[in-house]
DNA sequence: CTTATAAAGGATAAAAATTATCCTTTATGT
DNA sequence: ACATAAAGGATAATTTTTATCCTTTATAAG
């Protein structure tokens, strides 16, 4: 159980009971979708509001607390923002994990062969799981 | 004007005008939402129904016709299915373009340092296109 | 060229997902 | 402790997507 308030407050986001444990979930979870979270929160708080979810993450997202995943053909799934990392999504348990790769020869690839200028990249490769296989 | 009714059929769709309509409009965008794509459709068939355009996507994705690709912060496109590639994203105009990048050394790394049999990956850059720098 | 029929389209209802509103409660700075 | 802007809960409203129902049509067989 992590304490959470600095972390929250360094994004300007105040340090309440609900954000403290959507932290905790995101962080224990790794990824989580909506519902998910949802279930999660309902379970500390029995009377919490979907719309405070989507409140929190919304604002989170906006002070670029947590980061969104996009998922193909599924949810999207969010998690507390860390250093630059692509994703490995299990196409049969859906399972979602962290991966470091570089990416600086691919994105000097793209230097040459057009005039984007890139600051962004996102990366999901989805496979079987070692359970899965 | 491309006649795609062979390519519609050979995905086990009937060709109709309506899907005919739908493949122009794919091929000559590129990359579509559905609101641009309804709105595209209202021109030429004045009361085509948002369901079918819907319908459409829908089953054109499971035919694997067409293929959806999910842009960070935005609405979904899709685009008629195609050999492997990358896509450019301008988070400016939200231009979308088509990039062929070499994802096998980085297909390898991942081989050596995890144990998922990757089968699809999916990578969307973003950042500014020559107009809007 | 008919005809039969499963599938597709249009209109619209229903459901699901997300956001807005309103009032009460609370985190936080003074 | 107090003032206040912000957050939470309840719920309405909006937006997005899917389902339903009936009519029309693409397609294959004769
Ligand atoms: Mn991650
Ligand atoms: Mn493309
Ligand atoms: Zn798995
Ligand atoms: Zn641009």
């Amino acid at each position: 159980m992590i304490n959470y308030t600095d972390e929250l407050r360094r994004h300007n986001l105040k340090a309440t009971p609900q954000r403290l444990a959507i932290s905790n979930a995101l962080h224990s979870y790794g990824h989580i979708n909506i519902d998910t979270l949802y279930e999660m929160m309902l379970k500390k708080f029995s009377s919490i509001s979907l719309a405070t979810i989507y409140k929190n993450i919304n604002l989170m997202l906006e002070n670029s607390y947590v980061q969104e995943v996009k998922i193909p053909q599924n949810k999207s799934v969010y998690e507390l923002t860390k250093s630059y990392h692509s994703h490995l999504v299990c196409t049969e348990c859906g399972v979602v994990e962290d991966i470091k790769l570089n990416m600086i020869p691919l994105l000097s690839e793209v230097t040459t062969s057009t005039t984007f200028e890139i600051s962004k990249t996102d990366l999901v490769l989805s496979g079987l799981c070692k359970k899965c296989q």
